[in-house]
RNA sequence: GCCCCCGUAGCUCAACGGAUAGAGUAGGAGUUUCCGGAACUUCUGAUAGGUGUUCAAUUCACCUCGGGGGCACCA
């Protein structure tokens, strides 16, 4: 609608949040002298355009110079047929028509349990890939696995000196947390580790078996995690797969003229021309890849796969730097066209109740999986005694959760919180579903209201329907889910006041 | 020390540079025989401090204070 009545006017709108000021109301005038006199003046001109007066029925001009415009009844109700004719089609467009959006999420790493520092980027990046999808965008969902690295090198050094056999990922846990232990009383364990993933980076076979035993078992877990939070995603590349993308580009003359030696041999891209006091580390001092050498190899391998127009990182704010470092080097080697757009949401973390920091090293992670089970077992005992819908109601409720903070800001993670049933949550919004599919199913077709007037609580109903579009597009195009809840409460609210 | 993010009601959170700063929760007062009371109505209550930019600042810039995160061989 706001679209449609833009083309009409011919300059923007912006939809209002008071009722007093009607739907929509335009600012143009305000930029000039005289914003009152200007106002006037557009909207006499608008009230005798025949495109115009058959969506709104009034014109106003208030305050200091804003036009306000109401709509009519008849595009009120004109909105809810076509609601009713596209159903869940509804609010979809084809604004992205030819783009194409990739999306990294979730990543969780493998040996380490799913933590709670995973929900956010899981449940975000999920809601992205819909919103994406529903704007019409080719949307690629990619779950880049922390399958490679120095940590591997750590297991492979425990699971060797302890001779151990068989695992399964809580056993991963313990031997990670015990090396950090050690390390922190024996300072050449971290060297011994870092060999270790040198021989797993060289194809040494008994490296690569037990890397390829500890990626078995944690994928077991992670698909009963995604099984339970709903959430699939399309591929997933771990990092491992870029070996070779790596070794290409190591040998491109052209990349390579980039690389500095930096301090004990490491191979750095200096990035303080780009005004990044930080430089990236490609190679370390021992010849081994790191975190960002596989993230420039992913990118290029990106750019030839899908020629992205976006490509939208869902990772944690702590990796600021990081993706800051990524995106110039990215630049700066040409690994993508300039069109393409580079987004870090940098989310906020969830903090443990004293506000501080969850540590996985510590082995302080809450795991994900005890959360919804908690959150589910919660749901039964307020009411949900069968088993898929105890699964709904409390899943549902900390995805809501995750999904209604603003993303950059923290989450303190505290379950009286995050598992609250009423008000602005997950429940409520299922609930007040629950109660308008039964209302439909015991309303007969023929008490079908067409003519006669609205009352405010249908108009208010009706007014908010019709920004649904809106709201998907703008929580999409700003990366800030959050904009749907807020839109999805708000309309629930007005629909149970109805 | 340097860089980034955050600071809004007692608490948890909203608000493309726009008008009277919205919700939830907690607390007070209510909801007629009907539709799903996990609901609804109503009252109380807030932009950390300062200086700028602007017709207009919670929003932008700078400074101070407070919290969080980060600063080349973790990811």
């Amino acid at each position: 609608m706001k679209t449609v009545l833009e083309k009409i006017l011919g300059f923007g709108l912006e939809a209002t949040d008071n009722p007093a000021f009607g739907d929509y109301s335009a600012n143009i005038a305000l930029q000039h002298g005289s914003p009152k006199k200007i106002a006037e003046e557009i909207a006499e001109k608008l009230k005798v355009n025949k495109d115009l007066t058959n969506l709104v029925d009034r014109i106003e001009v208030a305050g200091p110079g804003f036009i306000n415009f109401w709509l009519k009844k008849e595009a009120l109700l004109d909105n809810l047929s076509q609601i009713e004719e596209r159903k869940e089609k509804y609010g979809t467009s084809d604004a992205g028509k030819g783009k194409t959006v990739i999306i990294d999420y979730s990543s969780p790493n493998i040996a380490k349990p799913f933590g709670i520092g995973h929900l956010r980027s899981t449940i975000i990046g999920a809601a992205l890939y819909n919103l994406y999808g529903a704007l019409g965008y080719t949307v690629v969902g990619d779950n880049h696995l922390g399958d490679w690295g120095t940590q591997f090198g750590k297991l492979l050094y425990m699971i060797k000196l302890k001779n151990v056999a068989d695992f399964d990922i809580a056993k991963l846990e313990d031997l990670y947390v015990e090396f950090h232990k050690l390390a922190e009383t024996d300072s050449s364990l971290e060297e011994s580790a870092r060999e270790w993933f040198k021989k797993l980076e060289e194809g040494d076979s008994e490296a690569k078996d037990i890397w390829q035993k500890c990626v078995d078992a944690s994928m077991e877990e992670f698909d009963r995690i995604y099984k339970l939070l709903g959430v699939k995603i399309d591929f997933a590349f771990g990092e491992s797969y870029y070996e070779s993308e790596m070794k290409q580009m190591m040998q491109d003359p052209g990349f390579k003229k980039h690389l500095v030696k930096g301090e004990d041999g490491a191979l750095i891209i200096d990035l303080a021309k780009e005004g990044i006091g930080t430089p990236l580390m490609f190679l370390k001092s021992d010849g081994a890849t790191t975190y960002a050498t596989r993230d420039l190899a992913t990118i290029k391998f990106r750019e030839r796969k899908w020629d992205p127009d976006t490509i939208i990182y869902e990772v944690g704010a702590e990796q600021s730097l990081h993706f800051k470092q990524l995106f110039a080097a990215a630049r700066l080697l040409g690994l993508v066209k300039e069109r393409v757009k580079l987004i870090h949401t940098a989310h906020g973390l969830y903090l443990a109740p004293d506000g501080k920091k969850f540590s996985t090293r510590k082995g302080k992670t809450i795991k994900l999986e005890e959360v919804l089970d908690e959150a589910v077992k919660r749901a039964k005992k307020l009411g949900n005694s069968q088993e898929n819908v105890a699964k709904e109601v409390g899943i549902g409720a900390i995805k809501y959760f995750d999904l209604m903070h603003s993303v950059a800001s923290n989450v303190i993670f505290e379950w009286d919180k995050i598992m609250n049933m009423e008000g602005n949550s997950g429940p409520y919004l299922q609930y007040t579903v629950a109660r308008t599919n039964s209302v439909l199913a015991k309303a007969k077709p023929e008490s079908k209201k067409k003519e006669g007037s609205l009352n405010a609580e249908e108009a208010s109903v009706l007014r908010s329907l019709v920004r649904y579009p809106e709201a998907i597009e703008s929580a999409a195009l700003l990366y800030s889910p959050n904009l749907l809840c807020n839109f999805l409460h708000d309309l629930a609210q007005k629909y149970n006041s109805f």
